[in-house]
DNA sequence: AGTAGCACTCGACATCGATGAGTGCCAGCA
DNA sequence: TGCTGGCACTCATCGATGTCGAGTGCTACT
């Protein structure tokens, strides 16, 4: 669709924006990448990308800005060429490697590293249940017919949720709902648990049988609106950046990472494809048409866990891509 | 040590600052405030407050700025005023009572609240531990020596950590220990309960002792780091006030919402104290040079909690103050 | 198809003058 | 002594104006 020399100039054009920020103009990209071609000639090429919706001009006479599109162009490219280390991707394994106080602890400390070397915003999720498997379930009496329901997974991860019960429940019938409970969650995903507890009438006892289908319920609830764990890092660094001067563009980012919700959404779509993921510009939603979000999964024991750069449009994709595939590596031999 | 016209020039700058975020000329106060008194006399009056370090001014021939102290005047004198109760007082309340789903969610869903209806940045925190009554104490094995704790506090608040022993350790073994140190911790808040389990030698059991010390030691160091738990609600408000359109002034305060430990150190004085507190401007550390905090402490049952709003130095003291008294109060009645 | 040249557009920046709010100071008045 | 009116001065803001330079579109030429 494209012809090799529209492609050379959609790439350097967006090359040129990452580089200095600035729109790109014709005379510019034939001295610095097509030296073969004339302005004029570029200028033609470009008149032409631009109708194809490849470049955006502020006014006219200004050069070139790179559209969503041209970054995916430009992407795509980058993904397909070998892909080189970084040199400080040992420093940041040795900084990683020395952290070993638990999985949230450790994730929320890899957020605010991935934001301070690079500037942008780093995001780190794992899933908290649908499919790792239940270490132990445990409910703590609050008094009245409420109680605190924890569950700890695998990694050593706690979920906790406050449930109520139809009636008032004595300490030993919440313990002896607990074991059943257990007897069926243990070493299992939620995902299972949840089918199985929901026929868990054959079992006979109608009493508990009602009750767990109840608490069921209560759980999976709690458990939907908060399946992953969240965790952002360097929030403050995009102030810096030239592109989020605009107070606007930073208010949508902000209100963004205050919603953990739709979040959590991108980050499920990363960790079922299991691929990494970059989502530019529009290709957002509303709130990020201004960003991109580069996303990579690590397969931790058995937990999904996403790690993630939210930066501007011109974020340098080559740079946050290798060293977040550098992190994710040893987040995974870390846990 | 001010008189009493002094006195009342001082307050009227700064309302007349907070009402429209300009600057006041001695013509303004004359004309609004002191009708009883020429521009000059103002004049002079504001030149010898300045001198006494109540004004600043942008550039000779600006109206005046207030500082810090006359902001601290204005404040003062505020609280000793009858207080009048906000007539938006009652929908919070409302709104408030509505949520009942454990104490975390509640205190995240109040900052987001106060966030909103002030356009300020809403704070909460509790106490996780300190002077709270622990409910359960459980381990749970992660795989060699190492387990996960859980401490359940009377609230429903869940702390957990990762502790390291100095040897594999069995599960029953981990149980054991559970229920030794339940049987000392089990209604005693965390001071009580440090300073019996050092001691614990005397029960005879020198390898349970041994334990128990080691794992008393690593729970007070992790606890020590986050003994309060702190929420953070609608910082994205504070870009659209006209106080920080500056970019150098929003990364000071993002910077510090992403420190919970200096956050933390501020909500520990004003739980300490028990009485609503009002840092302004320079009163607050570095960063928060630009900020005013309003503090209140809530009684729940047994834990600290404390609710605030953090916004700029011409904040709304009064409408602030009234606002989070009431949600602190509805807060009180929830829990 | 590619190139060179030329006129045109538009933002960035500096300059200038007018305006108006506000101050400091001084002399006069109760 | 304390208050007031008057006057000169300062300084930010705003709009008009002009220049500069980067970059484009178009046309004619190879």
């Amino acid at each position: 669709m494209l012809t090799e020399r529209q492609l050379e100039i959609v790439l350097a054009v967006v090359y040129e924006y990452i580089r200095s920020g600035e729109p790109a103009g014709s005379r510019t990209i034939s001295k610095k990448y097509l030296r073969g071609c004339s302005p004029a000639t570029i200028r033609n090429e470009m008149s032409d990308l631009e109708e194809l919706g490849f470049f955006s001009q502020l006014h006219m006479s200004s050069g070139r800005l790179p559209t969503s599109r041209a970054y995916r162009v430009y992407v795509d490219s980058i993904m397909q060429r070998k892909r080189q280390d970084v040199s400080e991707a040992d420093i940041l394994k040795g900084d990683i490697r020395s952290q070993k106080v638990g999985i949230e602890s450790l994730l929320s400390h890899v957020t605010q590293l991935l934001g301070r070397v690079t500037n942008y915003v780093g995001v780190a999720a794992v899933s908290s249940l649908e499919n790792t498997e239940i270490q132990k379930v445990n409910f703590i009496p609050l008094g009245g017919s409420t109680a605190l329901l924890l569950i700890v997974l695998k990694g050593g991860l706690v979920h906790h949720t406050n449930v109520s019960f139809p009636c008032d429940m004595r300490p030993d019938t919440l313990d002896e709902l607990a074991r059943r409970i257990n007897s069926v969650a243990l070493g299992r995903p939620w995902s299972q648990v949840r089918t199985i507890l929901h026929d868990y009438v054959v079992e006979g006892l109608e009493h508990y049988s009602e009750l767990c289908r109840s608490t069921i319920a209560q759980m999976d609830t709690s458990l939907r609106e908060h399946n992953y764990r969240v965790f952002i890092g360097g929030a403050k660094n995009i102030l810096s950046l030239p592109d989020f001067q605009d107070i606007a563009k930073l208010q949508a980012v902000l209100s963004l990472l205050e919603e953990e919700k739709a979040l959590a959404d991108m980050v499920e779509k990363c960790a079922v494809s299991g691929t990494m993921s970059v989502t530019i510009g529009e290709e957002n939603q509303e709130e990020l048409r201004e960003c991109s979000m580069v996303l990579v999964p690590a397969v931790t024991s058995g937990q999904r866990t996403v790690l993630g750069l939210l930066g501007p449009l011109r974020m340098d994709y080559e740079r946050s891509i290798s060293i977040l595939e550098s992190v994710a590596e040893s987040l995974e031999e870390s846990l």
